[in-house]
DNA sequence: CAAATTTAAACAAACGTTTAATTAATGTGC
DNA sequence: GCACATTAATTAAACGTTTGTTTAAATTTG
């Protein structure tokens, strides 16, 4: 037994999260089919057949790296938000929040986008689309009410939506493109705070002269 | 010999043509990896050694599809461009060319964006990373000359080009998505030329705020 | 010792591709 | 226009690999 029996760790958890960890990276990178457990195992040093011995098969690897950050995802969800501000403070105040988990969770990201719009596994992707249908409402909602507060003028929240959402997702997940736009040679770099708070500050620009009535 | 020999047509241009089309559309959902050439045959009617047969090779089915397109592409890129007009009247032409030729040619954008987004093909990605440097810097170029004309404000040029670029990808690129937030049923009718509209409407509206001085 | 972990080897199924035989279409000489 | 040779198109079957998964033995751990 290699296991620390222990209630805050699960039975093989180091180990669980070293496979989740490559496994997430490459199906980011390559999709589902894309991935072979001989690749992943490689990858994450692992004998092949310890895939099958903590998660059972492949597509519930795929399903284990979803569900593990869907927990992260959730938190974020039901965090405070702030009381105190008007509309546009808490425009602002979602749209640095917004980017910080894009960024950080960005090779999930691209799992959730690429799952859902493959429409391969019905249960997950109901179910991702869900939790992405979640995220919209909060955009959602904050748009809707700054209108009727008259602090944003009448607009489609749907495309303001999409305004926010499109040039972020486009940030997260072509970090090629995005090398030549930034002028970074390493993908890190693309995602370093410099650029972040570039991003954020450009949503709340385009959103503020978009919003203001 | 089932051929027609004609200048107009290539040989075997009709099947050709129907395992592309077969070929892109699958590409586009699931990726490189998630197409079987055996779930091709079947889809486009064809016998599994047709691919083989016509075109060599799994991999140069897919460059075929890629190339077929390119030339499309490349039309697009050398029309000739409107000569009058100041630059808000140029920036709202090429918002109205370029919302048709996404939709128009998304299954094709998919598989670029995967593509470019994978890095699994070096030499597809090079070629294709610089078309679409080559669109983005129609954009570019027609935002820079915008500021320096004095009808655009001082904005990062490159910060608009994902503003326009971003949502309208997310526009062609997650029907699933998009099915929920236009209340439609259909794929096809998030495509329609109502939704097509409203999008050129609201980058053309989006930009203006966000450009002028 | 006993239970959990790790391993190398083997499994059937699916993969891309090739083969050899068959069918269909065209070109040629008359 | 017809028979025949030729070339192209199409097929079913088989090829060798790679796939995900399982097995049974070996190793590590408590």
């Amino acid at each position: 037994m290699k296991k620390t029996i222990s209630i805050l760790n699960d039975p093989g958890f180091e180990k669980k999260d070293q496979i989740l960890d490559v496994a997430e990276a490459l199906f980011s990178k390559h999709g589902f089919d894309g991935v072979s457990i001989r690749s992943l195992a490689k990858q994450a040093n692992i004998n092949i057949a310890m895939v099958s011995y903590y998660f059972g098969s492949k597509e519930n690897l795929y399903i284990a790296v979803i569900e593990r950050k869907m927990v992260t995802i959730r938190q974020y969800l039901t965090e405070a938000f702030p009381n105190g501000g008007n509309a546009w403070d808490k425009l602002y105040y979602i749209i640095d929040r917004y980017v910080d988990r894009m960024v950080d969770n960005r090779s999930f990201m691209n799992i959730v986008f690429t799952e859902v719009a493959s429409e391969n596994r019905e249960h997950i992707v109901d179910f991702l689309s869900k939790r992405l249908a979640d995220n919209q409402e909060a955009f959602g909602g904050l748009i809707v009410e700054g209108i009727k507060s008259g602090h944003f003028r009448e607009v489609d929240p749907q495309l303001a939506i999409m305004s926010i959402i499109g040039p972020l997702k486009l940030y997260v997940s072509n970090p090629f493109m995005v090398k030549k736009m930034m002028n970074e040679n390493t993908i890190e770099g693309c995602y370093s705070s410099v650029h972040r708070d570039r991003m954020k500050a450009h949503l709340k620009d385009l959103m503020t002269r978009f919003l203001k009535p």
